[in-house]
DNA sequence: TGCAAGCCAATTGTACGATAATTGGCTTGA
DNA sequence: TCAAGCCAATTATCGTACAATTGGCTTGCA
């Protein structure tokens, strides 16, 4: 087990422990220490400490001499991490989880709307149409669908000039990947592009409570959809 | 310089590094690469190899050979980070980092309510009342306001149920340790009993849209009061 | 002169071995 | 019974050596 995917070992190594813990591979055995990495995956010491070590600052992983490494309680797991939210992608599907993304979405992005409304300028606007363009092409077979999706909707993020909005982009990209796992199944439609260009009006308008709306429609309706399915999976 | 904080030489070079590329430090010269920090700190390459590589998990920097080791630009930066966010606080106070984390918890927190009040069970209702009863102690010097106004926020957020908004606990304590940095000096007036006790009462009673009211009420009153000083500032 | 191939040097990446520090558990003695 | 002190497991730190990557420079050819 040489050959991982990363820009080098260390990465690499990173992107396998990262992974096994999230998934929960440890939930029900202890994390190896240090010298059982380096038997287990064939690498240096030196690489073992630096992935362990970037785990811990991810808050995966805490350290204690004696004690060992071991993996930490999920509540003090980054999870606005990128990395983070990609392995929680790999795990088997959830609807739980697809409900706490959009749980979240429906508080910041239309608030991250409103602020866009007030503040954006023609640049940001300019982003936030081509986005909105790119979802018009993907409708005729032009452009990825799910890009021009999360496009869009980091475009807004972005125009609302508040680095901790921006920060939510990792969060919408991998929401809007989860979703069209279940959509795709649960329902064949296309994102509606006429309640996308609505939320981009008001903004352009500067209209900041109409902005909210709009982006709150776009999210309710997914949490609508969610719940239903919710139903039908306790009925079942 | 051997002599930092820190469980040990390994977080202490981080909480060093960390804190000097948050603060601004390098904005005007180049990083150094492993060697000079070795040198600069007097520590081994391999703890400065492991706090670079922490930093890195962070968002705050990069590294390539040849070409060094360098600060990546803000927008990568993980701004929910501990760490990050408790770095943030020690450079120049700014009105500015101040409107931006209430303009987050503004739409993060109203949200966590109305969800803890439809989902919170007994022991998170006592949870967040003993948040309450500590501001109350606390207003009669038996207890430090800002802990116990932080425990109140914090407890409704995990009443959320939702371990995303449960992340927001460090951001949450940030921005109220920020903002009493202005309000001691703007206001004397301690955070209102009664609007924190709204609150809590809406979530027992399971009026989630009550809930959510009466913690944007919250919110809303420190960015008014923001808003005014930013105008004082600019009329000065 | 222009340009591409290839060499060169700087820097990070990886490996290994040795010793120190920490800490939980065990042992021993009063 | 209990506390002090020893012991062993594990991480923490250091040092050195060599490999890999990569951007820039040089050189030689057309």
């Amino acid at each position: 087990m040489q050959q991982e995917l990363g820009r080098n070992l260390t990465y690499g190594l990173q992107e396998v422990l990262g992974r096994a813990i999230v998934v929960g591979y440890y939930n029900d055995r202890p994390f190896p220490n240090e010298a059982d990495i380096v038997r287990e995956h064939g690498v240096s010491r030196s690489v073992t400490r630096e992935a362990v070590k970037m785990l811990a600052a991810k808050g995966l992983l805490g350290a204690r001499p004696k004690q060992g490494t071991f993996v930490l309680p999920q509540e003090s797991w980054n999870l606005f991490d990128t990395d983070v939210l990609r392995w929680l992608l790999e795990r088997k599907l959830s609807i739980n989880l697809l409900r706490h993304f959009n749980e979240l979405r429906v508080a910041v992005e239309p608030a991250a709307a409103a602020l866009a409304a007030r503040r954006a300028g023609p640049e940001q606007h300019a982003a936030i149409l081509a986005g909105l363009d790119r979802m018009r092409a993907a409708e005729q077979g032009r452009d990825e669908t799910l890009d021009a999706d999360i496009a869009f909707h980091v475009a807004v993020l972005r125009a609302s000039e508040n680095p901790f909005y921006i920060q939510f982009r990792d969060v919408v990209a991998t929401a809007l990947r989860t979703s069209i796992r279940f959509t795709n199944r649960i329902a064949g439609r296309s994102a509606s592009i006429a309640d996308h260009a609505a939320v981009y009006e008001a903004i352009v308008a500067g209209d900041a409570d109409r902005a909210r709306l709009a982006m709150a429609k776009l999210i309710d309706d997914v949490l609508v959809l969610i719940e239903g399915v919710g139903e039908e999976a306790a009925a079942a």
